[in-house]
DNA sequence: AGGAACACGTGACCC
DNA sequence: TGGGTCACGTGTTCC
């Protein structure tokens, strides 16, 4: 009766293969023990389902003996041939399962008369190498991904799959919320600071200086900036010439700002006010003095044409 | 086939709710079960083990139709009553189970011929009622958990396990770094404001003089005013709260100037850069110090809003 | 002993 | 039809 458990594996121990993507060195020895157990499979044992009790000796050894690779919750454990992995199901089981071949017709027609028969092969498929090493695979994948969460959620007390889950949880919550609060900390820092920046722009004389009064021809064009994170505002008041835009324009993007909102006002009769939102294009920053700067000059180099 | 698939939830439609029930009070009908199991057991059909189908209709039935609790990952599928949970098992092995009471000794008997058998009680345990239904409870937690984690993981595509594993993992990784940033981000910012406060502090007296720092709320507004003739260039640069738009033309508009070009530009999340050009109305003169003064005055009598 | 935790094989499902 | 996923029951370990 017994001399069905053991079975099951014939193949044989390739399967290491993917176990070793893993960190776990574990395996190497596993190779041997398996082999003898293999073979026996179709030996359909007596009928007496009553006892499950399949195989003391061999069963129960490799049984006792069995895999715990990885074993998320305790790697320490006791390890052993992984890949082998004896499959551990008891006699009757084995039995039960209708092998391919023949008995599983009147079976099915026994069960089967609510109907619903047509996936017979599906049993079948059941317990073949491939299905089980799939699920083997899938398991460890996720035992992976255990292992991963718990080393990227701090102060983790238990290593609980379940814990580690909760933990996760609660820290995912927790982390959350502390980036909505520090995302409109940070807001509102920035609006404070938009508009500080200006006044202290706008007492000039400090910073960049330089821009004073008339450094050629006419009056010298007034031109702010203020930088927020990759934006940049900028006004230009100046006179009102031909070409006062584009030349503004031009040298706005030679400063790699890529030009948004733009407002141009006409003022006085002869004096433009210019306002133009833009952004710092990818790898590039800028600060508002350097951008005043640089406008300034050009707009000084040549009287604007 | 499909006959198969509706049968089970013959009962009752209730199931959908089965997300919020969440804390699953199943547990207490869980005792409830064992014990119907329990009863079921004992009628033991014909050992006949081969053909499992004892008791074709009933249990196949059931087998088809069978719990699929929570599923985690398919909360469609099949469901029935959760709570009650037929043990699913094929009518084989419920055969199988060794009822507490008695027959696992004798089953005990057999197997522990092979000598080394102290702890054949662990068999005992194994499968007892206890240990499946501990088991159970278990599962349900993690999936509980699971479902929990995919609910506040966002844009998950797939609802695989793994998959709300690794996309909890990245999503994960991802506030953190992003917390750090903006961590110091405000660590920066407040420097830069304490900076810039200084600054604009120094050349406070200038300007509209009064406007210092917080009148009541935010930071203060920051106003300019340019005139020539009767053409006023207003320029205001302040929070953007709800209503600082309307409130602006507004009081633009009781100074007795009407309103022409206007161009509004949020800058930085958080302030807006309004330009705005008037002229005077008939009759009426005002310089561009009074138009900033009057101007800061509305700003801050009320919070704006 | 007895509860808690894990990994395994398995049956069933879906695409 | 086959690969992928799930929940289940079970064997086994550790405390």
């Amino acid at each position: 009766m017994e001399a069905s458990a053991s079975p099951c594996y014939s193949d044989m121990g390739m399967e290491q293969s993917f176990f070793d993507q893993w960190e776990w060195t574990a395996l190497d020895q596993l190779g041997a023990d398996q082999l003898g157990v293999g073979l026996l499979r179709d030996v359909e044992p007596s009928p007496s389902s009553e006892s499950h009790a399949s195989f003391p000796k061999k069963a129960t050894k490799t049984d006792a003996s069995w895999p715990r690779i990885l074993s998320f919750g305790r790697p320490e454990s006791p390890i052993c041939h992984s890949a082998l992995y004896v499959p551990t199901m008891r006699p009757k089981e084995e039995m039960a399962v209708p092998i391919p071949g023949g008995s599983k017709r009147d079976y099915d027609a026994m069960s089967g008369q609510g109907s619903k028969r047509a996936n017979m092969a599906a049993r079948t498929a059941s317990h073949n190498p491939e299905h089980v090493v799939a699920e083997r695979k899938r398991r460890e994948k996720l035992s992976q991904r255990f292992i991963a969460l718990s080393a990227v959620v701090p102060g983790l007390k238990k290593m609980d799959k379940a814990s580690v889950l909760g933990d996760a949880i609660e820290y995912l919550k927790r982390l959350e919320e502390q980036v909505k609060s520090l995302e409109d900390q940070v807001a509102k820092r920035q609006a404070e600071k938009a508009v500080l920046v200006k006044k202290s722009r706008l007492c000039a004389d400090d910073d960049d200086s330089s821009s004073d009064e008339h450094p050629c021809g006419g009056p010298a064009p007034q031109i702010e900036a203020r930088v927020c994170d990759k934006a940049v505002l900028i006004k230009i008041h100046c006179e009102n010439r031909k070409g006062v835009l584009v030349k503004a324009l031009s040298e706005i993007e030679k400063l790699h700002l890529s030009v948004g909102n733009t407002s141009v006002i006409p003022f006085a009769a002869a004096s433009l006010d210019i306002t133009v939102m833009t952004q710092m294009e990818e790898e590039f920053c800028v600060t508002a003095k350097e951008v005043v700067k640089k406008l300034n000059s050009a707009f000084r180099q040549r009287s604007v044409r």
